[in-house]
DNA sequence: ATGAAAGCGCTAACAT
DNA sequence: ATGTTAGCGCTTTCAT
């Protein structure tokens, strides 16, 4: 099926409607001001013929390409392990589609990664990029800054003294990690652990401090460190159980942590959430609904995050080439975006 | 902040180096036939300059893109449930970087979608296509053999009345259903209950059939059909329970089905394997390892999957290009691959 | 081994 | 309102 059909140019559109190759042209992006006449013949041959523009050739002099890259840093698999990730990829993917944007994947696995997408973006194949710096430390983010590519990010990029004009969407995980814990509190539980998250990713550590926000005085040995894995969930809930027996209530960095400690709080004998109340992170469905019992849980939407980097990345580009079409009062730069959490009642706690 | 950063061309580096475009051209694409001391000088040039090609200007003569787009469909958001997908891609992925080819991602969520698609993939904007075909009857298989670009599907593709030419990867699932059947068989169990699939994907219909190739007269009422859901896990497990409550042993769909599965005998008071054996298909770690018991089942190895169909695409690729002539019918074709499946005991069976 | 020159298919001034 | 023309940056014969 190699078959090199050979595709027809404008110039064959021309030909065919008794047109000039610049009349084709206005009227396939758009057709303003070409009589309708025109627009009709010229429709028609490019109908009969199936023309299709040749993308490289109009990027060449317009120097847009209508493609975003979508940078995916995954040191760990973990990333592969909670459907995260493929749902906020759909959400930008639904928001590029809607405006004629493509998606190009990038995924990287380690450092030799990194100065390929590096290069890549700055070979400037692409208009700008999403991209989720997971990690703090991660050498990603700088390389991409300074490969002079608009960026939105994905969670607040950990890097040490922001930058100015860093944009990014986040969850407000501080807030809804108070949330969770202010429940718990309500609840009438005084002895209120917290499982972190990877301490590296600046989700975790916000959801940290939330926890800290309103436990001011909370006994260090609440406290225990995991790695928003089920099997770490379940490490954790361990150590807490041995350190602190008395513990009535756990709020879990997210939904699998929380499904780990569940486990073990089942084998231990403990109720729940009679005994101990358990909280997660994400309301993550198929997780949070499926755990014995189903999770009570700080929701974040994620799919929309997604949708909104996108959105945010889109508007940034368009302030750039602002022709009289779009009207819109451009002049701010678009600035970063913490969605807010909701707190998901369910059998738990 | 959209700096407009003024890239270095060719013409800029062969000023520098004192040397025409050619040469330059030459030494960026591999330098064969140029003095050593050119080349070197070359280089200088392009790293001073930090030159990087202009890859729209390239594919303009060239014809290539160094770029294949996936295309998932996924009418359900089943897709984004379990892992699957991110595997794929993963495996996917580290191939085509490997080649230096880029991954265009195209989801498609209905009709509309299709023809989007379609539009795209015979725009030639990429070199060629993999396709992960979900679904019997559905539409978009058709639609992207007609766009002309040579294509790799992920799965069986589930239209009627297979067409010659169509290459795929696959898992024996037919094969890797005997196999689990068989082992239930081997425990001594006689009562071999199926619970399916969604019946109109390949994946799930071959597994239906490797359960009927053993149990060649099994009584119907042992076969509940679901959705490779926990959910529908569930719900047929209750059904099986309530038509046969002498079954003694669950071959799954997938483990996602039998971890819902195994709730409802956990539920209904049933030990596991003691009372009823219970094995899944797919070895989806996060799941399988995490389900109390822990799960026997049926492993594939979706990343490498995933970049099999890579390399099975690229390879159909290199064949179109070698022999630079047009409509010649050179080598073989590359031809489908079923991979083997493997059985994981744990402690479900 | 190297250079000169002719496009690839398109858009965007500039004319008309 | 439409046509003419000059490139965009690169590869690739074809000379040398």
């Amino acid at each position: 099926m190699t078959d090199t059909a050979p595709r027809p140019t404008l110039e064959a559109v021309a030909a065919r409607a008794g047109v000039s190759r610049a009349t084709v042209s206005r009227v396939v992006n758009g057709g303003d001001g070409v009589r309708d006449a025109l627009v009709e013949r010229v429709r028609k041959a490019v109908d009969e013929l199936g023309y299709v523009p040749n993308q490289a050739a109009r990027s060449l002099v317009t120097r847009r390409h209508d493609a975003i890259a979508v940078v995916v840093a995954e040191p760990e698999t973990r990333v592969f392990a909670d459907p995260f990730f493929a749902l906020q990829l759909r959400g930008i993917s639904k928001e590029l589609t809607a405006h004629d944007n493509q998606l190009v994947l990038l995924l990287t696995e380690g450092r030799d990664d990194h100065a390929r997408v590096g290069r890549y973006l700055a070979g400037g194949h692409v208009d700008g990029a999403l991209v989720f710096s997971l990690h703090l430390h991660d050498p990603l983010p700088e390389l991409i800054q300074r490969a002079g590519v608009p960026t939105v990010f994905g969670g607040r990029p950990g890097w040490s003294g922001d930058r100015q004009g860093v944009v990014y969407v986040d969850s407000d995980n501080r807030g809804g990690a108070r949330d969770a814990v202010r429940h718990l509190a309500g609840l009438g539980r005084t002895r209120i652990a917290h499982i972190t998250g990877a301490l590296d990713q600046t989700s975790a550590a916000d959801r940290l401090d939330g926890y800290r926000d309103v436990m001011v005085d909370a006994d260090p040995r609440l406290i225990a460190e995991a790695d928003f894995t089920p099997a770490g969930g379940e490490r954790a809930m361990r150590e807490l159980l041995d350190r602190c027996p008395d513990v009535d209530a756990v709020f879990a960095a997210n939904d699998l942590t929380a499904s780990g400690a569940l486990r073990v709080l089942r084998e231990s004998g403990r109720r729940v959430p009679d005994d101990i109340a358990v909280i997660g992170f994400d309301d993550m469905l198929p997780v949070a609904e499926q755990t014995d019992p189903p999770l009570t849980t700080v929701r974040q939407d994620i799919e929309e995050m997604g949708r909104l980097m996108a959105r945010l990345l889109l508007r940034e580009l368009d302030r750039g080439t602002s022709h009289g079409g779009s009207g819109e009062a451009t002049g701010d730069t678009p600035s970063s975006v913490v969605l807010p959490t909701t707190l998901v009642r369910r059998a738990s706690a």
